[in-house]
Parts: structure tokens; sequence; C-alpha cells
DNA sequence: TCTGGGGTCCTAATCCTA
DNA sequence: TCTGTAGGATTAGGACCC
């Protein structure tokens, strides 16, 4: 999907279409998760902190992400894809490697070509928003091909042309090479795919280390047999929380850290899982980051047991100075605990360790009232004026747009932020589903955005 | 005004054990 | 019983991806 937290927030909201959107954390903290391409202009991207976004693009809209809105899309696009074959490997929300071949639904390039057409037709009459699609023989060229394709295109790369193709192209370009490999090769000279293969194995090897050397050394002659594997099973559940303001308060860090794994736990649990291992993460003032791991005897979902040995590693670390950042993770995962093996032993447990988590109280934090949660972006219902969503909100006022993803561009009404006719309401879909008998299709609610880039957002950000 | 959150994979050092 | 060694497990850190 291109730009697709963005241009998900501007199917749903008409006034922002053309407009440079943010979405990503608002904080003092914040980055960007995504820039839509109007906001790419200003050279706004992902992962840029929010502060240096906002000097690039001051007259952007800034919203944070809503993962449940955007996971129901996913779903959809996902859908898609499974019909085209079991084959469907996720990488995220918005990206998916499929194996057409496996699906019966393509076997030379000029059926696939059609699949793709007709796929990236599907995606936009089911969620209203464009996705891009590369085709090629194996997945490391797909995903070159789809970053080609971007935005709301499609690019097929015949079988036999792959080598120079990719020959002049950065090494940046494979993936697997960001800046600090980049930079490597740089320093030996090498700065293109081709001088990649000249260079050859070994070197790359003696310069990178064997994995990376021979996996980069395979991309680079354009060899990729990697399979296309549905149901990959996650091998660790963590969470974290960056700190607004750094945390120097020791009894903070350790309430903090008991908090985070009680989370992880909720997470862990949730996927029905237990994990041998578990890491502490810690993010100090200065950014520098480390982690303390201690493993289990055996695998639990226990809070507490997940609690005592997060407090031990946490024993090892020095947080004098302040620390930014603190994780708690869970690896070495299993679909049993141990103390399943000691209950089935034993035969006298009683007490479940949902108990024990439903005591754990939140520690840390200003209680807010709900309904005083204003964020922006997210949707809310008014009495009187219907649906819309929140512009802004401070100072005891929240602004509210009035338009849905069908309407034109609507009016912003100011509220006290605890007006009873206002309150939070959940996203509406994208596109509207035509009574059942009418053809039975969907039909793409928003009206059909201008795909040239426009180059809108006048004048240029100072 | 620096730099999120949730992951995966790799490497290297160290420790333990057969 | 002592010693050397090979290899697996554990631990910590780093690069990368979306």
């Amino acid at each position: 999907m291109d730009a697709f937290f963005a241009q998900a927030e501007q199917a749903s909201k008409p006034s922002l279409r053309g407009r440079a959107v943010v979405v990503g954390g608002l904080g003092p903290r914040g980055v960007v998760a995504t820039a839509s391409y109007e906001a790419r202009v200003f050279g706004v991207h992902s992962a840029m902190p929010m502060a240096q976004a906002r000097r690039r693009a001051p007259n952007a809209a800034y919203l944070v992400p809503r993962f449940a809105f955007y996971r129901t899309i996913s779903e959809q696009v996902m859908g898609l894809l499974r019909a085209l074959s079991p084959l469907v490997e996720p990488l995220s929300l918005d990206e998916a490697f499929v194996d057409l071949e496996a699906g019966g639904a393509a076997w030379d390039s000029d059926s696939a070509r059609l699949a793709g057409i007709r796929l990236r037709a599907d995606i936009r009459a089911v969620t209203g928003l464009t996705g891009s699609v590369g085709l090629a023989s194996c997945k490391m060229l797909a995903k070159i091909a789809s970053e080609q394709a971007k935005p709301d295109g499609l690019v097929l790369i015949e079988p036999g042309t792959e080598r120079a193709l990719l020959g002049p192209m950065s090494v940046r370009t494979l993936p697997g090479v960001g800046p600090a490999t980049g930079d490597h090769l740089r320093r030996a000279g090498i700065l293109t795919i081709d001088e990649i293969a000249e260079a050859g194995e070994d070197e790359l090897v003696r310069l990178l280390g064997k994995a990376h050397g021979h996996a980069l050394y395979a991309m680079a002659l354009a060899r990729d047999d990697r399979p296309v594997v549905a149901e990959r099973e996650a091998k660790s559940v963590s969470v974290e929380d960056t700190y607004d303001v750094d945390i120097h308060d020791r009894v903070r860090v350790e309430l903090e850290v008991q908090r985070l794994a009680d989370r992880c736990v909720r997470r862990l649990r949730g996927a029905g899982l237990s994990g041998r291992t578990i890491v502490l993460k810690v993010r100090r003032y200065d950014f520098s980051t480390l982690t303390r791991s201690e493993t289990l005897r055996g695998p639990t979902d226990d809070p507490a047991v997940v609690r005592e040995a997060a407090a031990r590693l946490l024993d090892s670390v020095d947080s004098t100075g302040g620390v930014r950042l603190l994780g708690v993770g869970v690896s070495g995962l299993a679909d049993f605990t141990q103390e399943d093996l000691f209950a089935q032993a034993a035969g006298d447990r009683t007490d479940g360790p949902e108990e024990e988590l439903a005591e754990v109280e939140p520690v840390g934090e200003v209680p807010v009232p709900v309904e005083h949660q204003w964020r922006p972006g997210h949707d809310v219902r008014h009495a009187g004026l219907g649906h819309g969503w929140v512009q802004g909100s401070g100072l005891g006022r929240v602004t509210v747009r009035f338009e849905t993803p069908e309407s034109e561009p609507g009016r912003v009404r100011t509220f006290r932020t605890d007006d009873p006719e206002l309150e939070p309401a959940d996203p509406l879909p994208l596109v509207r589903r035509r009574p059942e008998g009418d053809g039975g299709g969907a039909v793409a609610g928003a009206p059909d955005p201008e795909t040239e880039p426009s180059g809108v957002e006048s004048g240029n950000s100072a």
C-alpha cells in the first residue's frame, strides 16, 4: 500500500485529500510513521523526528496512528491476496509476498501482469485505497519492483533481465543494506550492485561476515530462492515506552519496569504463548542502549515471574543520569508453560495467574478522565452535528471537523472538552457496501483523487 | 526540540558440559 | 582423575525492516 497510514487518513477525511499529512507520535519525542506523498515533497519521511517534520512542513496535518483502523483495511487487502494464493507472507500491515504460481493465479509474465492489474483494481474497489504491485521471479526482486512501482503503479521484472536491471543500482537498493552496511561497502569502494558482484563472494564475506556476505553476493547476482512462507511464528513479544522526559527517580524506573512486564505478559497471553527468556531494555539519557536478559528453567506466562526477573535484571543496570526508554520482552516462546506441567503433576493449583494480573495497578501516570482524551485524528460523534474527527485539542477546548469518507470537506467547530454531546466514535468504513443483489460488489466511496503528483501545498516551508 | 515501537537475524564472547 | 577440546547455550549488542 502506498504511504498506507497517511493514505487511509486522507480517504477517511475528505478535507485532507491532496494535502500534506504526517502520521506519527505527537509527543516531544515522536517520530514520523508515514508521510503522505504531498508531505514528502517537503522532505518529510518515515523515522524523521516529528519536530524536524514540523519545521519542514509546518502546514501539514499531524495525526496519531490509528492501528485498529489500519488493521481492518489490512485484513481486507490480505483477504484479496489469499484469494490469489494460499501462500501469502505478510511483512507488515501494508505489505506481503504472494506466490502466484502456487495459487495457479499466474504461470508466466502475461498472466502475472494480468493478476497484478486485477489485484490493484480489487484493492481499490474494496478499500478505496491504492496499492502498488511488484512482479518478479523471486522475493527480493518483487520487493525492489514494488518499490519502483510506488505510488499507485505496477512493475514487472522480466525473467532474464534481472542482472542488467540490478547492476547499476545503488547497493542500498538491496534489502538488508542499511546505513551501516552501505557505509561499510562505500569505504571498500563498492557503490553499485555490479560492484558487489565484481568484488566476489570471498571479499564480501571478509567485509561483512559469513551470513551477510553470502546473502548479499547471491542477491547481487539476482539469486534468491527463499520460499514464500505463510504462517510465520512469532519469536518474541515485547513492549517498550519512550518517556517524554527522562526518568531519574530509581523507584519510578522500577515501577515502570513492573508495568511494562505486566503489559508484556498481557500481550503474551493474548497470543496464547509463554516464554523462557526475559529481556530488559534500557535506553539512557545519552541514547546509549543496553539489554539484559535471563533465561528461566522453563517457559512462563506468570506476571509475577516475569516481573521478578525484570526487576532482577534492572538491579544490574545503572540508571543514574536518567533513562529515556524502558522495555520488557520475552523470547524463547512456547505454547505451554512450565507451571502447566507442575500443575498437571500436582493437580492442586486453584488460583489462575489471571487474578494476579488483575491486582496490578497502573503506576506513574496521572489519571485522565477518558472523555477528555481527544486525540488528533480520532473519530467523534456529536449528538447534533453527526460524525467528525478531532482536529486538535488543548486548554479545555477540542476542535472537530465534521465530515465522513463520503462527504464533501466539512466545517470545523470548537467545543469544551467536557461537552456532553460529544463522544468518541469508531471509524467509518472507507467504502460503502452496496445492498445485496445490487451487483454484490463494493463501490469506492472516495471521489477519484488525482493520482498525478500535483505538488499541492503552495509555497515552501521556511 | 534529535532520534518510536515491534519485530527479525546475525555475530562474538563467554560459559558449561560431554 | 586431570586436561584439552569441540560444540551448544546463554548473553549482549548491532543492523535492519516497516
